[in-house]
DNA sequence: TCTGGGGTCCTAGGACCC
DNA sequence: TCTGGGGTCCTAGGACCC
């Protein structure tokens, strides 16, 4: 049987540092990073000196003294994202995406419109650099696990096909830690055993695999180096949870500082819900303590919630019982709220209901529907004067925040 | 010198039901 | 009554990805 590698994945070469190169071009051909306190995004330039994302700016500016810090065009970048995949699906409805940067594409259904899939993916190229100004690399491949693989490997600005012919020549050479699903833990365990390469991976004996990484992660492991990856592109998948966190420095665990930050995190988690009319029933806390090690915790309900005072007070009394359970912690270093079990209702705006569900779960509580009202209101507030507009005033989050609301939204899901 | 923020998936043990 | 097996849900933690 004949197969051809039709799945390409196409991925924003250092996306925010060359959309700030795009928009300014004094800072083309400089190491720039976007950022202040952590760097979001590093140019090549600057990641010739070791700059990488995540890092603390002062760790960057260590190792390159030059670095140009820049503030962050946020709308620019989720306009320039959308246009990007957008070029991808002017070839192919089978387009899923991944990130702001990032997509497959399958284009098995469209080579006789447009050509060859390297010529799609060449085509597609030009077009993003052209219309948009932009570098983008694609790899191609019969299955997404190597279409991704090929796509590191074309970086920068290139484009590497892979033909079924060739597949295991291209993967077994190269090392672990590029295989979907290796990070430090799993690429420092297989080292252990003597595995750097994917080629050395896919000779390891299954059993040695297992007892290694476990059932799950040691067969999924060992059939992506022989390239057997059987996921299908999904075109349409609803998020399983949303969720929000702060980082907070270093401070005391303390009601005064715990209420409001919760209840901050809790509007900016509910007010997305509600939108969406996707209320959840599970609720999860995370509190990190100053040694930056951290805790869960999380309860079900009976039924699915999204009021802002509601999640705040589950969220709260889950923190109370991290606190409760680890007396001799006095100082926090991050809170987290998360919202799974999402309600798969695909009705558009539910009208009442999600208030009530506070009524089931503490009987006796008149407050429910007052709840629901309040949230409303503020919701209206903000569809028409934006989101600074009304909220939890009172929460005294002096935070500098080393993050900017912009960027916190460019990375949530789409609910 | 202690890395931000939004997500997904897997594991393992316990509860509970059939 | 005791024992075994299978399935599902919940909780906590870990690893990973962008």
């Amino acid at each position: 049987m004949e197969t051809i590698a039709t799945i390409l994945h196409a991925d924003l070469d250092a996306f925010y540092a060359s959309v700030e190169q795009l928009l300014d071009p004094s800072l083309r051909g400089k190491p720039i990073a976007v950022g202040g306190g952590v760097v979001l995004a590093a140019s090549y330039e600057a990641r010739a000196f070791g700059v990488r994302g995540g890092m603390p700016g002062r760790k960057a500016r260590e190792l390159c003294p030059q670095l140009i810090f820049v503030g962050g065009n946020f709308s620019h970048y989720q306009r320039l994202g959308d246009a990007a995949i957008k070029v991808l699906d002017d070839f192919t409805p089978v387009v899923e995406r991944i990130s702001i940067d990032e997509a497959f594409a399958d284009v098995a259904g469209c080579t006789h419109l447009f050509g060859s899939p390297r010529e799609i993916a060449t085509a597609i190229r030009r077009r993003v650099r052209a219309e948009l100004g932009l570098p983008i690399s694609i790899g191609v491949a019969r299955t997404k696990h190597l279409a991704k693989i090929a796509s590191q490997v074309a970086k920068p600005d290139g484009l590497v096909v892979v033909d079924p012919g060739t597949e295991l020549a291209f993967l077994h050479d190269l090392p672990v830690s590029l295989m979907w699903g290796v990070g430090p833990a799993t690429k420092a365990r297989l080292a252990e055993i003597g595995v750097e390469t994917i080629g050395e991976l896919a000779r390891t004996h299954s059993g040695a695999l297992t007892r290694l990484l476990g059932p799950a992660a040691g067969e999924k492991l060992a059939a992506l180096a022989w390239n057997r990856d059987p996921r299908k592109l999904e075109t349409r998948r609803r998020a399983h949870s949303a969720g929000a966190q702060s980082a907070l420095g270093q401070k005391p665990a303390v009601a005064q500082v715990i209420v409001p930050t919760l209840l901050h995190l809790a509007d900016r988690v509910a007010s997305r819900l509600r939108a969406k009319a996707r209320p959840g029933r599970t609720v999860t806390v995370r509190v990190r303590f100053a040694d930056l090690s951290a805790v869960t915790r999380s309860i079900t309900l009976d039924q699915p919630i999204s009021a802002t005072t509601m999640l705040a007070e589950i969220a709260g009394d889950l923190v109370r019982g991290v606190l409760a359970d680890h007396p001799r912690e006095k100082t926090i270093s991050l809170l987290a709220i998360s919202v799974s079990h999402l309600w798969e209702s695909a009705e558009l705006q539910l009208d009442l209901p999600l208030g009530l569900a506070d009524e089931k779960r503490r009987p006796g509580s008149k407050k429910g529907l007052a709840r629901f009202g309040a949230d409303r209101a503020i919701d209206k507030i903000r569809e028409r004067f934006g989101k600074q507009a009304v909220g939890y005033g009172t929460v005294a989050l002096e935070a500098a925040r080393s993050v900017p609301d912009e960027f916190r939204e460019l990375a949530e899901k789409e609910l």
